[in-house]
DNA sequence: ACCTGAACACCGTTCAAGT
DNA sequence: ACCTGAACACCGTTCAAGT
């Protein structure tokens, strides 16, 4: 029906490779969330039978690890401005909205430490300022999986259903302050704390909790930094 | 067939209730995980067909809300000993703990933040606990919320695939060396911080991983009850 | 009030068969 | 070498119908 030997270096079907599932996979999440992610949507995707796809790929599985480094492609690292400690603060704050920016990407991400060029690429490039900035060898490693799991954890949650009446209408901040509302309702003698921050635990909006964190865990990287080379790391600090 | 009008107090069916649902389903989920549990088979878990769960329970999500509470049913508060530290530490070692013993329980737990009455019960103290600290109510909060999402996301990570080949043979460990492995034989030009640290980035067990973020966390949190009632907190002390 | 049968609209994966 | 048809063994959810 349809000309079919025309372009020539393709196989029949236009452009069917592994990049093709994935940039698929790509729109399909996007449009219907990680739920309506399922192989024979992507298929359908490709205008091809879901059978197709398993030539290109073991499974499901192969096709999201795939897929979460392509949630990487066009992540950035922060400018070299400032000090390690800002540079560091930068490095999560776009991490946390670069994920944010993707629908139900830290979902599809939670767990999947099969490290793509993408992500190998901003690893090298914090690993290298991490370094620069005196941490040694060993504590640059951790400080590197601990940051990506700290951001990505978090997400997680924001990203995730608050509760069963997520589904269902209540907005964000609507499910928060009904949230409130249960915490003052409690029994005063057996919960006080609770009754008494009850505005303290509702109020605060993710950003702020994010943020939080994050000043919370550079401050403990900063007494790291300064007890220096101790038992840990006799690294000698670069230049 | 069976005897039907015998114990007389519950429904004709041995205790269908809410509790008996959770119950089934925490079998279910210990026997063949989070992709294994599925709303048949808690059914059948129970002797009963599909249809009949959703008398007790609106959907599968609410079931999963009250299986959340379930898992935080018998996990423990450490004991007061020591200081502030060494208290918030074994919370957070315990509650890692009390997650990787129950299988996939980070994954069921997730991002689902519809507080039951166990894990109320838990934050009540652990709040009370950071109060006598000298921790404003602000901080608290905060801290709770951090600490929370810390654990969680971090055992999600250790719980979740670590990629395709996991489904497959390869143990964690495997896996580690295999990573290894390949970051070794990356071109050195374009990674350099990478080929040098590949040992240091695929070495340490997610035992060291965690106690590492953890001792910054808490260093953090040092700074912040040293720099004591500054803009954000004029809270009074306890005592 | 509580449970079932039967159906609807889906899944991931396999595999013989086609081209 | 690459794609399809057809099947297998599943899903969550609804709803008229039974008791």
């Amino acid at each position: 029906m349809a000309v079919e030997s025309s372009t020539g270096d393709g196989p029949s079907h236009p452009g069917l490779t592994r990049q093709a599932l994935v940039q698929a996979a790509l729109r399909v999440l996007e449009r219907e969330g990680i739920n309506g992610l399922s192989m024979r949507k992507v298929a359908a995707e490709l205008g091809v039978k879901a059978a197709s796809l398993y030539w290109h790929v073991r499974n499901k599985e192969e096709l999201l690890d795939l897929l979460t480094d392509e949630l990487m492609a066009d992540a950035e690292a922060p400018p070299r401005e400032g000090d390690w400690r800002e540079q560091l603060r930068e490095y999560c704050v776009r991490y946390r909205r670069h994920l944010l920016g993707k629908r139900d990407a830290a979902k599809v991400v939670a767990g999947r430490l099969a490290p793509g060029p993408h992500l190998l690429r901003l690893m090298e490039d914090q690993l290298g300022r991490l370094r620069q900035a005196g941490f040694s060898d060993a504590d640059a490693a951790m400080i590197n999986y601990l940051l990506g799991a700290f951001v990505q954890g978090f997400v997680l949650q924001e990203q995730g259903p608050i509760s069963a009446s997520e589904a269902m209408g209540a907005s964000r901040r609507e499910a928060a302050t009904a949230a409130g509302e249960q915490l003052r309702r409690l029994p005063q003698d057996s919960f006080p704390s609770l009754v008494a921050l009850a505005d303290d635990l509702t109020g605060p909006s993710m950003e702020a909790r994010f943020s939080f964190g994050l000043e919370r865990l550079l401050d403990g990287l900063s007494t790291l930094l300064e007890q220096g080379s101790d038992v840990r790391s006799e690294a000698t600090p670069h230049e």
